[in-house]
RNA sequence: GCCCAGAUAGCUCAGUCGGUAGAGCAGAGGACUGAAAAUCCUCGUGUCGGCAGUUCGAUUCUGUCUCUGGGCA
């Protein structure tokens, strides 16, 4: 009945775009702050996929207690909604220890789920998803467009017509529910708020952006890659969904014989400018969110972390 | 030195039977609710290598120069 009154969780949130130094970030403001990582980033949760991914090392592991990584092997699926599940109770489990969550990631629809939560639509269905392709395949271009059209003309009207991942989902609830996926969406809205959040990003000039992920791409080939890549493959197969990830998927070219290595290394850079280009779109529009310019400016972040513990 | 082929957007190139030009990539911006490192959308003025000639008009034809490939010496 009071429950105005109760303090919502503190939540500190670092994110921003790939390469950005989200982690040591973290990594610093743990000599500071009691804090344990929840990490928020749909590729770390995959064990084997360390190097490709970025994780945070053995030593930083050692030094601050990290979650959401290393959760299933390369051959699983995993979800958003996977993530909040399991990464929402830790929240509480962490202050419960008195200390404080922090999440560090540059998976924005991850980290707008986890803190907003997820709107009431049904789990993926491999099968159902498989066979609306088969039947854009079979019956023509455009034909899911139009069902979708009909069945629930305010999503096509959001949804480009080409963009088959989305009609197909939009298409999926229907069938699962019996309701339109507009409806369920609009009702939602990342509404909850649940969480005192406090949010940091990166945002470097282009320029520097890209020169730290062109050097760090060149640092991940030299730690191995590619060796990590050649083991997934022979351990599970050329296949492996998890292996259609920024990164593996060029490697993967490279071991097919596609592309050479001075062309798998300049993709890998390449792919991953566009991708951190992506995530600053998606971060831009998060609400309330501190910009950081450089990585001279942890004080200025440490000093607002002061504030935000106090009020 | 001679012969041939090039020189057009940041890069690779297309094109203009003479009326000042457009693709791919790069780059920029955007969308995003159980695949999200995925998926999808929008954005193209540049002395058309320099100079001269022909022409109402030249990036286009002619001459010449410069540069870059390749070949012959």
């Amino acid at each position: 009945m009071m429950g105005h009154l109760v303090k919502k969780p503190k939540v500190i949130v670092v994110c921003g775009p790939t390469g950005s130094g989200k982690t040591s970030l973290a990594m610093s403001l743990a000599q500071k702050f009691p804090i344990e990582v929840i990490s928020a980033d749909s590729r770390q949760v995959y064990r084997l996929m360390d190097i490709g991914t970025a994780k945070a090392t053995a030593e930083e592991q050692a030094a601050v207690r990290h979650h959401m990584i290393d959760l299933i092997d390369p051959d699983q699926e995993f979800s958003v909604a996977e993530f909040v599940d399991q990464a929402r109770p830790l929240i509480g489990e962490i202050t419960a220890r008195g200390c404080i969550p922090c999440v560090v990631g540059g998976t924005g629809l991850y980290i707008r789920a986890l803190l907003g939560g997820l709107a009431d639509l049904p789990h993926g269905d491999h099968a159902l998803r498989q066979h609306l392709h088969e039947r854009e395949q079979n019956e023509g271009a455009g034909t899911l467009f139009r069902e979708l059209q009909s069945i629930d003309p305010l999503a096509a009207e959001v949804i480009h017509p080409h963009n088959l991942v989305r009609i197909v989902r939009a298409l999926e609830v229907f069938q699962l529910t019996g309701k339109r996926m507009s409806e369920l969406k609009d009702a939602h809205q990342f509404g909850q708020q649940n969480y005192d959040v406090i949010k940091f990003a990166y945002n470097y000039p282009r320029e520097e952006l890209f020169a730290r992920i062109n050097a760090r791409t060149l640092q991940m080939f030299d730690d191995g890659l590619v060796a990590e890549v050649e083991a997934l493959v022979n351990k599970y197969s050329f296949s492996l969904k998890s292996l259609q990830t920024l990164g593996y998927r060029e490697v993967l070219r490279y071991l097919k014989d596609e592309i050479s290595a001075e062309q798998m290394v300049s993709d890998v850079q390449k792919f991953t400018r566009h991708y951190a280009k992506r995530q600053l779109t998606w971060f831009r529009t998060e609400p309330e969110i501190i910009w950081v310019d450089s990585t001279n400016e942890s004080g200025k972040v440490i000093q607002s972390i002061d504030n935000y513990i106090l009020r």
